[in-house]
This record gives C-alpha cells, sequence and structure tokens, in this order.
DNA sequence: GCGTATTATATGCCGTTTCATGCAATCGGA
DNA sequence: TCCGATTGCATGAAACGGCATATAATACGC
C-alpha cells in the first residue's frame, strides 16, 4: 500500500535527514551532547565568533530557541558570549577551550560517518545530489 | 570563512528539508494545520487504517509524541481511533471524513510546491536524487 | 540633531516533545 | 499451559521550542 508521502521530495528530504542525524546523534550520547549542541560547536568549531543571528541561519534555528540554547551552553561553559563593542545589539559566540576540547574528536567522527553513509556511491554520484540539494537552498533562500 | 557544516551531507539534507518544508508550512497554516498534522493526514489520506507504531515510523515521530498528536487529532475529528480487534495492544488510526476533506485540497498543493521546488531540474537529474535518498533510506534501515 | 523606522537580541507564556517507565497483550520455549 | 520475554501503546514529569512581543541600539530622512 504506497503512502503519498512515497517518493515526495519533502518527506525523502526530511526521512533521509532524520536517519543520518539520528545515526550521529548515537554517537553523540556518550558526549553528552545533543545533535543542536553539536550543530553549534561544529559552525564555532574554527574559532570565529559569530552573532546569534548569523549563527541561527546557520545552524537553522529559530532566534529565540537559539538565544536559549546558548544560554544553556555558555551556562556549561561551552561557549562564551559578550556584546559586540561595535554594535552593541549584537551578542557574539565563540567556542570555549573547553568547548574545543569536547567536539574535536567529533569532527572526525562525523566525517567517518558520512563517509560510511556514501560508501557506495560514486563520486560523481555524490558531487550531483550535494550540488542539487545546494542549488536547492540557494534557489530557496530568496522565496 | 567557510564552516565545518559546509557541504556536509548531514547538515545539506537537513537545511534542504527544512527550507522546502517550512515553505510549504506556510501554505499550511490558513489551513489550521501543522506540519505534524498534514504528515499524518497525508499519509492516512488514502484511506488505510495503520497502527500508531507503523505511522510513527512513516511520519517520523516517536511513538510517544505521536500518540500524543493523535489523541489531539482525534479530539479535533480529524483521526479516528479504535483497538485493533486482532491484537488489542494495537490501536487503530484511521483518517475521519473531516480529516480526509480537511486534507484533500493540500494534496494538490504538495504536488504544485513539489514541482516548483524542482521546475529547473530534468527529470534524469530528479530521478537520480531522489533514487539515492531512497537507497539511503534503505540502507540506513539495517544499521 | 530629532524623531521614526529598522535591526538584533531577550523574554514570557504556553503548547509540545522527550525520556523513562508503566501496563497490558501476545509470543515462545519447555 | 505456564511463565518469562517481548511487543505495543500510554502516561507523567521535566525540558524544550515557537510565537508574539519587549527592549535596546543603530540607521535614516529631513
Amino acid at each position: 500500500m504506497p503512502k503519498f508521502v512515497d517518493g515526495y521530495l519533502s518527506y525523502l528530504l526530511a526521512a533521509a535527514s532524520e536517519r543520518v542525524s539520528r545515526e550521529f546523534h548515537r554517537q553523540l550520547r556518550p558526549y553528552g551532547l545533543s545533535v543542536a549542541n553539536w550543530r553549534v560547536l561544529a559552525t564555532l568549531s574554527d574559532g570565529d565568533a559569530l552573532s546569534v543571528g548569523a549563527l541561527a541561519r546557520i545552524v537553522l534555528f529559530q532566534q529565540p530557541t537559539l538565544t536559549k540554547l546558548l544560554a544553556r551552553m555558555a551556562k556549561a561553559r561551552l561557549v562564551e558570549l559578550r556584546a559586540d563593542p561595535a554594535d552593541r545589539r549584537r551578542t557574539l559566540v565563540r567556542i570555549s577551550a573547553a568547548g574545543r576540547k569536547k567536539v574535536r574528536p567529533l569532527l572526525g567522527m562525523a566525517k567517518a560517518h558520512e563517509r560510511a553513509c556514501l560508501a557506495s556511491y560514486s563520486a560523481a554520484e555524490v558531487a550531483k545530489v550535494k550540488a542539487i540539494l545546494e542549488d536547492l537552498l540557494r534557489r530557496s533562500e530568496t522565496r
């Protein structure tokens, strides 16, 4: 009995995303990190400070959600928050030393997980899929 | 400053999924349906009854989340719940007449939205991406 | 420079999700 | 057929997210 959702783009994307990230989530749990924590730390792992809004757009959270998440992460000493001296409306977020230490082993695990997921596809196939996903994102930015 | 997430499969999937479904969500709001309601109704729209667990696997919700969602939807008369006579542990879920009426126009809108998202790709490109997403799902079932 | 519009973040309230667990029905082996 | 294991769903407490809105800083037109 085929369901409406079968083959429906939105569903395929949601299902694939859910599966892939849930699998990785299982690897994250021993480290005491949620997927949300992971995304924030991974995004900040290069050391640059970002404003709350810029970070929210990258990690796909609404701004109030991220503000509250950051408050919890700051309390856990994973990130540091400070007002932007150049524009005091802004709050800059930076990863802490503890956050960096916590996220470092996970960066490699994430890449390994991706390789495992994609192992049976050719480089061309992977590139094609990623290109279309990136293109979908670019196009939807203006909508 | 490229971020870790750039080009990362899990991120691309999450971002593409989020964008596509958020756009459709805006179209859903006038109908008073959340994305969760929509997924349940769309899945049940062919008339078949499903158990709570089977439905949860399809719509990608955890079982307790779906149980509570279904309770709300049953109160709103969108679905009907009854014990499975063949296995009384199971609860069968079926769409109601009101639910069917509510979801019918949305099925066409969903297909139109998908066409709009994919308009600039060839049929072969679309087929390729969907095939890989479906394959990713199948493979991850056993993991 | 003044008042208004705009941008950036924080907050409050409330509904929802999650995790752990409970309870009941069914299964399966001896 | 009995009993432990398993399966399926429900539930309670606590954490979380979403929406609307408040607050504060900056930009902009005159």
